[in-house]
RNA sequence: GGGCGCGUAGCCUAGCCUGGAUAGGGCACCGGGUUCCUAACCCGGCGGUCGAGGGUUCAAAUCCCUCCGCGCCCGCCA
C-alpha cells in the first residue's frame, strides 16, 4: 500500500494512528535538530509505509536532501540519529537514503489486539458519515436468468455497498429495472400468445429443452433468443411488438405485463440470494412514466437553449459543449411519436436519487461508458448540479472470444456454474469430512461454492476484462474464497478446542514476539486502512487481497507457532487467534462469503 | 475514423491515482513437510525486455508523447 491509501488519524479506529502521529513528529523534531525545515505535512505525504526488511515506516529523504541542498544519504543518516527517543518506536535507522522506523512490536500488538477485540464486529469500520449514499447495481433486464457476464456487477456493486457501509456511509442499494423496453415487450409478446400459436421457430428452440420445475427466470426467459431472431425476420411481429411499447409507454401495458416481469425477477433474485446478494429497493422504470417524472424532465430538456425540435416531432439535444464525441453529440431524448427513451427515463430516475441521497454511484459495463457521459451532460440541461459516480468494470469474455451473449449460446449459467461448483465443494468436503452430517455437508458446500465463485470475480480490479474459465471460477486453492473461508474455519477450530471461543481474551503483547506473530500483527493492523482505501476508491478487488494476505499470513504463523500446546505463551496466542477470527470474519463479511466455523 | 479502457514470467493477477531501496501473490512445474491446534495448508526452487519507442526526473511498471495489439461504444435500442 502507499502512503495515500493509509493516512490514518483516528486512534479509535486505526492501530497506526498513533505511531504514525509520532513518526510524523520525531521527524520534524530531527529535522529542525539537523537544520532542516519540513512541515508535518511534507513528511507524512512523502512517507512510505509500505516499510520493508528494514522498518514498518521510511521517509527517503531525496526530495528534502534537494531542498535543503544536501547530499540524501547523509541526511537520512542525520535524521536518523537526531530522531528522539519514542514510546512504540522500536528502532530508526538509516540505509542509503532512506531513514527506516519501526513500531515497537510488543506496543503494535497491544494497541491491535485491543482494538480487535473491543471492537468486534466494528472493527475496520470508519467513523460514521453524515453522507448518505445510493447504490445501483446489477439492473439487468428481467428478461431470463443471470449469466456470469452480468453477476460481476451485482458482486462489484454489492461488495461496494458493504465497504461503503463499512467506512462509516449510510447506503441504500438499488436495482433498475427495465419494464418498459423492447426487451421486456418481447417477453409479453411471446407469453401472451397460447403455446399453439407460438411461431414454428420460437417452438421448436424451445421444445425438449424444458424441465419439469424449472426456474422462472430459466422457464420463461427460454423463448427469448428464438424470439429475438425471429423478429428480425418479421416485420409485422416486430410492429406487434412496437405496439406493445408505445401501450406500456402510455400506460396501458397488458395485463400480465408486470407480472412476468417479476416471476422472472423473482428466479434472478432466488440466484444472486444464493451470493448473498439482496437489494434494499426495487426501481421500476415504468414508475417514473406513470409518476409524470419522465415528462417534466422532457419539459425541462425542452426548454435547453441545446433543444433541437425535428421535422417528425422528435426532441434531440446537442450536447456539443460537453465534450462527448463529436458524432454521440445529438442526443435523442423523445422519439417522434412522442415516446421517451431509455436515456430520458433514467436521468428522471437520477434525479430522484439525487433528491433522496448525497452520493449517488452507478456500476456499469464498459458499454454504458457512452452512455453515462451522455447522462451527465443531460443532469447538466436539467439543472441538476450534482453527477453520479461510476463504477465501470469491463466485460467476462469467453475463451473463444467475445462476450457471454445469451443469443450466441455462450452464455455460462450463474445457476449452472452454482452446481457445479456445489458438487466440487461436496466432494471436497466428503474427502476430508466422514463425521459430519448431511445436512452441514449441504450447508458448507453451498457456503464454499457461493464463496469461491464471489471471490473469483471480485478478485480482479474492474477496469481488467476477465475470461471465464470453468477451471479458475471452480479453484479451491491459492488465491480463493475458500482458503480464506478455510482460514477462519482453522482460528475457529483452534478456539473451539482450546475452550476460548469467546471473550475475554486476556493477553500479555510482550509474549508475541515470534517474527510470524510481528508480522501477523502487521497484516491484522492494516485492516481499517484497507476498508477505506476500497470505500474510497471502488476498488473493492483490494478487499480480497487483503483477506488473502491475512489467511496467508495466519497460516505461516499456525504452522510455524504452536498455540494450544505451548506454555506461559498460550493464552496470549489464543487472543492473537482470536483477533484473526474477527478480522478475518469481518473482512469474510465485506466479500459477502459465508463465515464457516467449519469446514 | 473518433472516444474510452486494457497490455506485468507458460497462464492469472497486485502495485499505476499520490514516481522512491532486490516489481508482491496465485496456478502450473520441480523438491520437501502430517506420532503435533483441520494438508482446501506450509517450506524451498524454477520463472520478469512491467506491449514497443521516445521524453520528464537524482529516481519511471507508475507521469507525458508517439506507435502496436486486444476489447467496448459511436441507434428516434437498452
Amino acid at each position: 500500500m502507499s502512503a495515500s491509501q493509509e493516512t490514518p488519524s483516528d486512534s479509535a479506529h486505526d492501530p497506526w494512528a498513533p505511531l504514525l502521529d509520532a513518526v510524523v513528529a520525531g521527524l520534524v523534531h530531527a529535522a529542525t535538530a539537523v537544520g532542516v525545515g519540513l512541515t508535518a505535512a511534507t513528511i507524512r505525504d512523502q512517507l512510505n509505509l509500505e516499510g520493508g526488511a528494514e522498518g514498518d515506516i521510511a521517509f527517503p529523504a531525496f526530495r528534502a536532501a534537494q531542498a535543503a541542498g544536501r547530499k540524501p544519504d547523509e541526511l537520512a543518516g542525520a535524521l536518523a540519529a537526531a530522531f528522539p527517543p519514542t514510546p512504540g518506536i522500536a528502532s530508526v535507522t538509516a540505509r542509503g537514503a532512506y531513514v527506516n522506523l519501526r513500531a515497537d512490536n510488543a506496543e503494535l500488538a497491544r494497541a491491535t489486539l485491543s482494538l480487535v477485540l473491543s471492537r468486534g464486529g466494528a472493527y475496520g469500520e470508519g467513523p460514521k458519515s453524515s453522507v448518505s449514499a445510493c447504490v445501483e447495481h446489477t439492473s439487468a433486464n428481467p428478461t431470463g436468468p443471470f449469466h456470469i457476464g452480468r453477476v460481476r456487477n451485482a458482486i462489484i456493486g454489492d461488495t461496494l455497498a458493504r465497504a461503503l457501509r463499512a467506512s462509516g456511509v449510510p447506503v441504500t442499494t438499488q436495482y433498475y429495472l427495465d419494464d418498459m423496453g423492447r426487451q421486456a415487450a418481447m417477453i409479453t409478446w411471446i407469453w401472451s400468445k397460447p403455446r399453439a400459436e407460438w411461431p414454428e421457430s420460437i417452438r421448436r428452440a424451445v421444445d425438449g429443452e424444458e424441465t419439469p420445475g424449472e426456474k422462472p427466470d430459466r422457464h420463461r426467459g427460454r423463448p427469448y433468443p428464438a424470439v429475438s431472431a425471429y423478429l428480425k425476420e418479421n416485420p409485422e411481429a416486430r410492429d406487434e411488438v412496437a405496439a406493445l411499447v408505445q401501450a406500456l409507454e402510455t400506460g396501458h401495458p397488458p395485463e400480465r405485463h408486470r407480472a412476468l416481469a417479476q416471476e422472472i425477477l423473482d428466479g434472478m433474485l432466488a440466484s444472486l440470494g444464493r451470493l448473498g446478494i439482496f437489494f434494499d429497493e426495487l426501481v421500476w422504470e415504468s414508475d417514473f412514466v406513470r409518476s409524470g417524472a419522465v415528462d417534466q424532465v422532457l419539459e425541462r430538456l425542452g426548454k435547453s437553449p441545446h433543444a433541437v425540435r425535428e421535422e417528425n416531432g422528435a426532441l434531440a439535444i446537442d450536447t456539443a459543449s460537453y465534450g462527448l464525441p463529436k458524432e454521440s453529440t445529438h442526443v435523442v431524448v423523445q422519439r417522434g411519436n412522442g415516446t421517451s427513451l431509455y436515456v430520458t427515463r433514467d436521468i428522471a430516475y437520477h434525479l430522484e436519487k439525487f433528491s433522496r441521497f448525497d452520493r449517488v454511484i452507478d456500476v456499469l459495463g464498459q458499454d454504458h461508458r457512452l452512455h453515462a457521459r451522455t447522462l451527465e451532460a443531460l443532469l447538466a440541461e436539467v439543472g441538476e448540479s450534482r453527477r453520479p459516480s461510476f463504477v465501470i468494470y469491463q466485460d467476462i469474455t469467453v475463451p473463444e472470444g467475445g462476450r457471454m451473449s445469451t443469443r450466441g449460446g455462450s452464455a455460462v449459467w450463474l445457476d449452472q456454474l452454482l452446481e457445479e461448483a456445489v458438487a466440487r465443494a461436496r466432494k471436497e468436503v466428503l474427502l476430508r469430512r466422514e463425521d459430519l452430517a448431511e445436512a452441514d455437508v449441504g450447508r458448507i458446500a453451498e457456503a464454499v461454492a457461493a464463496g469461491a465463485i464471489r471471490y473469483h470475480i471480485v478478485r480482479v480490479a474492474p477496469e481488467k476484462p476477465v475470461v471465464f474459465r470453468w477451471e479458475d471460477a471452480l479453484s479451491f486453492e491459492g488465491r480463493s474464497g475458500p482458503f480464506v473461508q478455510y482460514s477462519y474455519a482453522r482460528a475457529s477450530s483452534v478456539l473451539r478446542k482450546g475452550g476460548a471461543d469467546a471473550p475475554p481474551y486476556p493477553f500479555d503483547p510482550a509474549l508475541l514476539s515470534h517474527p510470524d506473530e510481528a508480522a501477523l500483527v502487521r497484516v491484522l493492523a492494516r485492516f481499517p486502512a484497507a476498508v477505506a482505501y476500497a470505500a474510497r476508491t471502488a476498488h473493492v478487488h483490494t478487499i480480497a487481497g487483503y483477506a488473502h494476505d491475512l489467511a496467508d499470513q495466519f497460516n505461516r504463523f499456525y504452522h510455524a507457532v504452536p498455540v494450544l500446546n505451548s506454555g506461559v505463551e498460550r493464552e496470549s496466542r489464543i487472543a492473537l487467534v482470536a483477533a484473526v477470527r474477527q478480522t478475518l470474519g469481518n473482512a469474510l463479511d465485506l466479500l459477502g462469503l459465508e463465515r464457516l466455523a467449519t469446514m
